[in-house]
DNA sequence: GATAAGGGTTCCCACTGTTGGAAGGTCAAG
DNA sequence: CTTGACCTTCCAACAGTGGGAACCCTTATC
């Protein structure tokens, strides 16, 4: 099976598979002699693995441990139970993070009349910040997720 | 004011200021003999405007528009109230895909034993996905916020 | 056998936003 | 006059993904 194939049989597009191969995500699989990429099933098991992972908004790097607990047949399921709850605060904290803004902005929004004339609570609270409650303090993001 | 004291004084890095000047964000300021940027309170103050507009997860776009509705003394609040309302709409629709990931997570991980052995239903799910619930249907992100 | 369509291959660029560093100029204090 | 802390520009990198160019391969059709 070439690229093509696998991307559609795993739902991982063939510039990212060629993208995970080239990171060593995936290892190389073999070529026919025209150079083309052969895909057997279990590596199109394996794509769909990823994808699925990605799905579930796991990093490349996540994966990439989630790969190698997959591959290791001694695995124990602590393991990839920690790997899991971790992303899974990640994520909350993520989500708290948004959560935040979505709630500062939407109480400014409520004070704004919204109408033709130019004072805004928004603007104002932007300009000059008045302390807004934010229940986790930190605010900036510094990784994009 | 140099730079430094501008970065301080606003909480945007040199370097983002700098970036931010080179993309058009912010018009480019007047510079001594010897180069050095020179900048007055009131550019602080926008700067600390688009620092907490970035907290609050404004785009770089969104805060080229929030900056021209700060300095449009015609403008109209309810356009401010827009672009906050339909940011925050983001903001909520990011949120509520990061919250399936990590309630799909959870679930899967409350079944996981978390002990020395390997059977894991993290591993079979991400292996076989067996269709769990996602309210919101589509599952994939498209574009990191 | 020639040709065209629709693959594949590599490589480079763009995006978002931010950081890091190198090479070199400048300013202020000692 | 030197030293250290600034500033300047330029270049690279990060994570992931998409777009596209230039070129090769395969297959079907004429």
């Amino acid at each position: 099976m070439n690229i093509g194939e696998a991307a559609k049989g795993s739902g991982v597009s063939a510039k990212m598979i060629r993208y995970y191969e080239e990171t060593g995500l995936i290892p190389p699989v073999a070529r026919t002699e025209a150079g083309y990429r052969i895909y057997s099933d279990p590596d199109v098991h394996m794509l769909r693995f990823i994808r699925r992972a990605r799905d579930l908004g796991f990093s490349v790097d996540g994966i990439r441990e989630l790969l190698g607990l997959w591959r290791d047949h001694d695995r124990q399921s602590a393991d990839v139970k920690r790997l899991a709850l971790t992303h899974v605060a990640d994520l909350r904290l993520k989500i708290r993070e948004l959560e935040d803004m979505a709630s500062t902005l939407e109480t400014l929004a409520a004070c704004c009349h919204g109408n033709d004339r130019p004072d805004c609570p928004i603007l104002s609270e932007l300009e000059a910040p008045t302390s807004l409650p934010t229940k986790t303090g930190k605010f900036r993001k510094q990784n994009g997720f």
